[in-house]
DNA sequence: ACAAAAGTGTTAACTTTACACCCATGT
DNA sequence: ACATGGGTGTAAAGTTAACACTTTTGT
């Protein structure tokens, strides 16, 4: 049986939660987007497969992954018979923004509430994984593992905002959040484009698993 | 490459939570106890192999299950490459003990606190089970789902006790259960073995999904 | 000096915790 | 009538939510 390794990379830029989709060149499903991934080879492991390929392909390397959900409907391929393992990451709006500059028009950022057409079961694939995004940064374990490092306090909440979808107060965002002890201020600011720039924050070490928001 | 699919059946029983596993009776691993599982076959998803394996085989039906997570490792069967995919059900205290009266000395009921010698990499299969089950019995709609119907509050406390790790209060249990508003009385009454019966519980036909406990 | 975004403190509403007695059933 | 576990209320502590002004930077 075929086993493919799929992924979710999301990102924030500018305010608005993105993800990667690619344009397929070939039929089935020709012209229409799809979630990056690959074929599991019989000597990899799922998470080799995606660290692979999207180091190799896409040119982010050293994402962090959390595994979401495994497809197995029998038609969910056209063409032969394939299980899909999804996987989530985030990353970060700076490295986003250097790839950018080696434009590709079969590779795109999309708002996540404004997709383009999706091939294969890959809308269900992506809904889900948004609903699980909701979950994982709430806790505090897996939101140290799937959050790029040295962030800024406004950079984490519109992350929240954009995922939990409401808007959250920032004065009690900053309270709880620092409040919850995994962070610590790394003495460095971000690069504003305009206004005060905000202080730089990264993970403890040794953080308590606990809930946020 | 093949794929099996491998359950975590948790049940309550004696304010005790324990998991169904099997003994092998060949070898590799031979006496060692596994989960429940089988391979997925080309016409099946994942979700009609266990749910045909664990009602004909174990002869619990209409269980609900919930997907865990896939195992890829390369030489977690040292016989041939398998990935595994685990799921999580949760079983009722009295189809348990009606069912043990069909005595089978290679069909057991462990605490997880005290489990046997355990084959393949089942043992981190269970442990990241409960480790899931910790979070998923924390959203209703996920609770809702997998815990089954008609249940007294003292029982889905001890379920919580047990799965959290830690003693809760009987008041404040119940009063932030029923303030969450997704249970009604059925009605009826628990049989219970001494003491005042309690009332028995089930979850309403439309509940929202909000984060507990 | 102005525009833009970051940073900060206080109070009221709500939620959580801690705690002790009465109730319904079987023996 | 007693033993066993189920069911209930209240007050103090802690948490969350609502709210407006000052600070730092670039232009």
């Amino acid at each position: 049986m075929n086993i493919e390794a799929l992924v979710n990379i999301f990102t924030i830029v500018d305010g608005k939660f993105k993800i990667l989709l690619l344009r397929k060149k070939t039929e089935p499903y020709k012209g229409y987007w799809i979630l990056p991934g690959n074929m599991v080879g019989k000597e990899n492991t799922l998470e080799e497969t995606i660290e692979d390929f999207v180091s190799e392909k896409l040119g982010l390397s050293n994402l962090e992954y959390e595994q979401c959900h495994t497809f197995s409907a029998i038609d969910r391929n056209p063409s032969k018979r394939v299980i899909g393992v999804s996987f989530i990451s985030i990353v970060d709006e700076r490295r986003v923004l250097l790839q950018q500059a080696t434009t590709d028009e079969n590779r795109e950022w999309f708002e996540i509430d404004n997709l383009p057409k999706i091939g294969y079961d890959h809308l269900e694939v992506i809904q889900l994984a948004i609903e699980t995004l909701k979950m994982k940064i709430r806790r505090s374990s897996a939101l140290k593992k799937i959050f790029p490092s040295d962030f800024t306090l406004p950079e984490i909440q519109k992350m929240y905002e954009q995922v939990l979808g409401h808007d959250l107060d920032r004065r009690n965002f900053r309270k709880k959040f620092v409040k919850a002890d995994l962070i610590e201020e790394t003495g460095d600011r971000a690069p504003g484009m305009t206004g005060r720039p905000a202080k730089l924050y990264q993970f403890k070490e040794e953080i308590e698993d606990k809930l946020l928001f």
